[in-house]
Order: C-alpha cells, then structure tokens, then sequence
DNA sequence: CCTTATGTTTCGGAAGCCGAAACTTTATTT
DNA sequence: AAATAAAGTTTCGGCTTCCGAAACATAAGG
C-alpha cells in the first residue's frame, strides 16, 4: 500500500497493512483480512502467524484477531517520547478546563491530512471518536483549514487542483473558489471555525501555532456540540491565541 | 528472532525486531540498530524506510529514528479492546485509592513470564517503572510466585529445572529449594509477599484470581515503597481477595 | 450426514530479499 | 580548510524465501 518506492519491503508492507486491519476493526478474522486487503489467504495467514508469534496481535477465543500487548506497550512507549504531546499537554488540559470542551493538536501529514498530535478530552458525556495518531481531512476540519490558509502557496495550490472534496454535512465547502475564499478568510481574521461541516452538529474554532522561527507548523483547536460552542465562542477566539503564544514559549524553553 | 517455526516470515521478524528495538531506546540511530540486532545495514535500511512509509517510526532532527503516530494510535486501539483490562481497571482504580499505592493485574505468559494486563498508577510521586504489556521474571515477583503457586505442576517443574535464577537482591530467593518452600508457603497463606526481591525498597503483595471454573488465571498485587507497605499489609491482605471475588464476579457478568 | 466456510499444510516456480561493495553525505580531526 | 572517519544511501547479482494454487483438515451450519 502507500507508494511503491523501491526500498519498500512487500513482505513488511504487507505486515504493517495486515496489523492496520485487525487494529481497525478490532476483531478480524482471516479471511475478513484477506479479502479487506486483497491478501492472498495463505499469506495473511503466515503474516499473522509471524505477528502473533511476536505479540503483536493475539487469538480470541472465536479465533478472531485483536491486537497484541506488544502493541500496548510500544503505544504507551511512543506517547512517554513524543516529545510534543508532552511539552503541550498541560496547555491543553487548562485549555480544556477552562471551556469544559475538548481540545486539540494538530499538524498536516505528508497527504495533506490532519494530524493530531495532542489532545486532552473533556469531561463531558459526549466524547469524540478522534484519537492521538489519528487523521483527518485538512478541507473541512478547523485545524485542517487553519493550516491549509498558511501552507506554502505552491502546495496549497497542489492540494487544491488535487481534489475532491467530498460533501460531509450541508456546509461542507466542496468547491476550490468556496475553499479559496474561506482561507482567506482565515488569514484575515487569524482563527478558522468548522461549522458542522465534517459532522452535524459539531463545531470547532482553531488558531494557527508558529514556532520560533515564524513559521505556521500546528494548529490547536477546541471542539464541542454546536449548541454548546456558539455562546462561548467569541471567549474561545480571544483565548486561542493565548494558548498559542504559549506553546511557541514553550517550544522555546524545552531542551534540546 | 524468536523460535525459528516454519511459517514465520523472517523479513516480517526481521521488521518486528527493528520496531521493537526502536521501541526500546526512544532514539536509535540506524547503525545502532544493525549492530543491536546483528542485521545487515542495508537491510535494516530498507527496514526502516518501510516502517517510516507507514508511519510506524519516524525520523528526529538528528536523523535518530522514533515510534510514529501509527503506533501512538494503535496501542490506544488496543488498550481499548483489551477486555481485561476495561473490565478490571475500576475495581484497580478503587483499590490504589484505598491504599494510595499502584496495583496490578498480570498473568504467566508463554515464556512462564509474568504479563501485565492492567495497571493503576499510585498518585505517590514515587512512580513504578511497570506499564500495561511488559513483562518481568516471575521467580522474583508477588504476582509472579503466586501464579508459580498455583501453576499446573508439570509445568512448574519444567520451569524450576530450567533455571537459573538470578540474584536482584539481597532477598532474591535464588534456588529451586528456596523457591519451592516459598511456593509452598503462599499455597497455605493464599497470598505472595515480594519483600525487596527484584528491586531495593520495592515490598509487593499479591493474591492469586480465579476464573468461574475454579482456575488460577491471573494475580493481582498491590506495590509500594517497603517503609509505608509493611504497617498496611495486614490490611492489604485482608482487602485483596474481596478484590479477586469481584474480579471473578465482573468477568462472570461480563458480556460474551 | 452432507455441505459450506474457514483455517492449515504442502510444494514448485519465481519474485524479492540479502549483503558486499561502491558511492554520497555528514561529522570529526588535524 | 583539508583530510579522515563515520553514517547513511544506492547498485547489482545470486540465491534464499516468499508467494499462491490447490489439496487437505477442521469447524460450523442446514
């Protein structure tokens, strides 16, 4: 999967894509695999043999595949080292507390796609599916916006003509002059807002972070029901850039 | 590496061991890894540039390789089809508080090596190094006589006769004798004591956990600084088989 | 009991991996 | 700044080892 470069290892390649599969859907059975990934059988099989004989994924009673404790604990390992979830999750976690909705961090992967980096959940009921590691589309997110407004103007151009841009929610922007505009926008004001437009009912404000060189590498968010969000969220554009000011010092002061 | 079983892909555990390496040391560099794991540096090369393509490491500044976000999101994934874990973490959180001290579940895996399966930090500023998925020595450990204790006894020999024991400590019982008098011992009290034997100042107590077929599955234990363990003990003691009971009894109403 | 689905084993052919060595880049020393 | 060393990247041929069809075993369902 991904680009066929010419150091990639099919076997490992193949590996990886089948522990992508039983994390995802969490109970995997062989031939679920082998026909989600277009594996021949008798390689997955070897495959999970291989990965199970290491840990990496363990049988069920039904004979089903769930992730193994190697992955548990490497997991645990890579967040104890991710140097940047450490440095801003106290940020985050006043930032959460202050607004009572949950917060988020996030930077544009090699695909354009958001990626969250940070994130501290709110204590409310209502928890959110998204996860530290995981990605987003950059086009209707708050973060993914944010970023895309301060992109590189030749890629941006890239990520636009690439396209599609699928139609989530009824205010999905789905078009390049609508996107064009709206980054605009964004530059303008300094802030980017999702209004529903990846999920209904779901709103989220974002501020750009720049690092001590000036340039735009992150964006933090705050995220909650709409409901919620549209009385505080005036508050929230005033705070954002507070928040973001800190990080910056706090880039600055860590070791290293 | 492993057991050399006939089905195991070697590129795959060739990949698993280089993971797992850069898992270990936060920041490995290439030529650390091939001389670690005595692989070829082209092949650990072209290792490394797989597991980056898929996001399973990354590189640092310093051209030092890290766990990617890949792995950050599988092991949430995994923490949370963990069943044992999601099933017993309340009765573990209960249990810390009551005491202010960290608490374990683990179970033998095939190696006869104690697993952890569930954990609950202590809000003591003193931390343990344990974490969910690692694994320790069992002939050293509360959790790990216990479960020795009330292994099946063919096994258990196996095991004794295998050897060796190492010395940790002055404590560390180091010989079968020893270890059998002691195994003995916790069979009769129905509770194991770790007084300082795999680390200096570290006093455990551990209680064995049955399934509702009557099998010792599992051991869960109660860790802390010896000076303010040994005047709660008696209480621990007291206290750890209700925590077993309700073990039993959750897994027994549990779903599935 | 027969049928269907899923998982395991075998085996030959060929794809893809390995590894030495050459080359490039980055770091260290003189 | 030049020279040396170390780390990383690329090439290429040989041969390991992986793939995949198909047969076999086992479990589930009618």
């Amino acid at each position: 999967m991904t680009k066929k470069n010419r150091y990639m290892l099919d076997t490992v390649s193949n590996a990886l894509a089948v522990l992508d599969c039983v994390a995802e859907s969490g109970h995997s059975t062989l031939t679920q695999i082998s026909e989600t990934l277009g594996i021949n059988k008798t390689v997955v099989f070897r495959i999970l043999y291989t990965l199970e004989a290491n840990g990496y994924v363990a049988k069920t009673e039904t004979s089903a595949y769930t992730l193994g404790h190697r992955v548990i604990l490497h997991g645990q390992q890579a967040l104890k080292h991710n140097a940047i979830h450490q440095r801003v999750k106290g940020v985050l976690r006043d930032l959460t507390t202050q607004f009572n909705e949950s917060s988020h961090m996030g930077l544009l992967d090699d695909s354009a796609n958001v990626l969250i980096v940070s994130k501290i959940d709110a204590a409310a009921t209502i928890q959110m599916s998204s996860q530290i590691g995981k990605t987003m589309p950059a086009y209707c997110s708050a973060m993914g916006k944010c970023l895309l407004a301060h992109m590189d103007p030749g890629k941006l151009k890239e990520y636009l003509s690439a396209g599609p841009f699928p139609r989530k929610t009824l205010t999905t922007l789905t078009t390049v002059p609508e996107l064009e505009r709206e980054l605009q926008l964004i530059r303008e004001r300094g802030y980017a807002i999702d209004n529903e437009e990846s999920e209904e009912g779901l709103f989220c404000v974002a501020v750009p972070v720049t690092n001590s060189r000036g340039q735009v590498y992150a964006a933090v968010s705050l995220s909650g029901p709409s409901t919620r969000m549209i009385n505080k969220t005036s508050q929230i554009i005033a705070q954002l850039p507070l928040v973001a000011r800190e990080i910056l010092r706090l880039e600055a002061e860590s070791p290293e």
